[in-house]
DNA sequence: AATAAAGTCAACCGCAGATTG
DNA sequence: TCAATCTGCGGTTGACTTTAT
């Protein structure tokens, strides 16, 4: 399957060629949308095209969505004279494209949090992806099948009880709310959706493998970006933002890294705000109908429960579990 | 080296809820 | 109020890659 950056030297070879090409397609989408005008793209119509998206067709929409920010799918495929149906349009930015998304391993805090949050919510996986800002619902989902149904499973083979994780400690439910609670509580956080789910997505990280391999200076022409809103200190782990590295040259390349935890895992609030003013705030989950008439709302205080999903130490935890499969002694669960 | 089996993951499909006129 | 349309979500598929034989 093609993936933009799988095609090495040659992918780079004809950027040129096809930057030039994106360049003369009028935003305003004079001549492609002429060709569709009139004749909207519907998934189930012949002419749509399907299967794994092109280089081209990635700078296609890069380039539009740059011009007019996410959202309006339906205008998408017209006005850039992508033969996709805007379905598929969407799909390919908010689980490819949109700039931040990290790919890769997943980290142990990351199975951590998603193993926990899967038992709480189960396979509501746009409300765990909520929670790891940088991963999409379907890499969150295909990790799950793919890898963690297999280690829970294996580990889970010997024994039938509890998850430990539940009657540690750490987690809340400790102290003094009974399970459903715990889990009412998490599915009312998870309905309001975590406190950086309002922001597009996480910081402008370094998606190496997605679209900053492809357009060098991808929105250099964007509108300069109104001035940084007052950090948002979370006191947890990685959410505690002290901004180190700022690639000031190309956002999607820009990130900071906090000293002292996985970096990968960070993200930027300065640089969500300026992505979210830029673009209108319909960027990560959610939609316009997440929206606040006047915009974005302030991240809520963390709960107890969400402090303790981006804890360490809980993580640590989970850790340690999921290589209870590798095969040591036997694991309490309760999947 | 060739083939089969297993694993991975991008993309599609269909449904449901939200929005719009 | 209601129908049409849009958007988001979760399940599933299948092409591609990796590993085993």
């Amino acid at each position: 399957m093609h993936t933009v950056g799988s095609s090495g030297s040659t992918e780079r070879d004809d950027r040129s060629s096809i930057l030039a090409r994106v360049s003369s397609i009028d935003p305003a989408g004079s001549e492609l949308a002429e060709l569709a005008m009139g004749r909207p793209p519907r998934c189930d119509k012949e002419g749509i095209k399907k299967g794994p998206w092109t280089p081209e067709e990635d700078i296609i929409l890069v380039s539009y969505i740059q011009e007019h920010g996410p959202g309006n799918w339906r205008s998408v495929p017209i006005n850039t004279g992508l033969m996709r149906c805007s379905k598929s349009c969407r799909l390919r930015w908010t689980n490819y494209l949109r700039p931040g998304i990290k790919r890769g391993n997943f980290t142990a805090h990351e199975e951590g949090i998603i193993v926990h949050l899967q038992s709480l919510l189960g396979n509501r996986w746009a409300a765990i992806a909520s929670y790891l800002p940088q991963r999409t619902d379907n890499d969150i989902k295909n990790y799950w099948n793919t890898h963690l149904k297999k280690k829970l499973a294996a580990a889970s083979s010997t024994s039938s009880s509890r998850h430990p994780i539940f009657a540690d400690a750490t987690f809340p439910s400790a102290a003094g709310s009974s399970s459903s609670e715990v889990t009412h509580q998490m599915q009312a956080i998870a309905a309001r959706r975590s406190p950086f789910a309002d922001c597009p997505s996480s910081s402008y990280a370094s998606s190496m493998d997605n679209i900053s391999k492809l357009l060098d200076g991808f929105m250099k022409t964007a509108p300069p970006s109104p001035p940084p809103p007052p950090l948002q200190h979370y006191d947890s782990g990685c959410y505690d933002v002290k901004p180190s590295v700022v690639d000031v040259g190309n956002p999607l390349l820009s990130f900071h890294c906090m000293s002292g935890t996985d970096d990968l895992d960070c993200f930027d609030v300065h640089q969500q705000a300026s992505f979210m003013d830029q673009y209108g705030g319909d960027v990560g989950r959610g939609g316009a109908q997440d929206q606040t008439p006047q915009g974005r709302r302030p991240p809520p205080p963390l709960s107890s429960i969400e402090k303790w999903l981006f804890d360490e130490a809980a993580a640590e935890q989970v850790a340690d579990l999921m290589d209870l499969s590798d095969g040591c002694c036997s694991v309490p669960m309760m999947f």
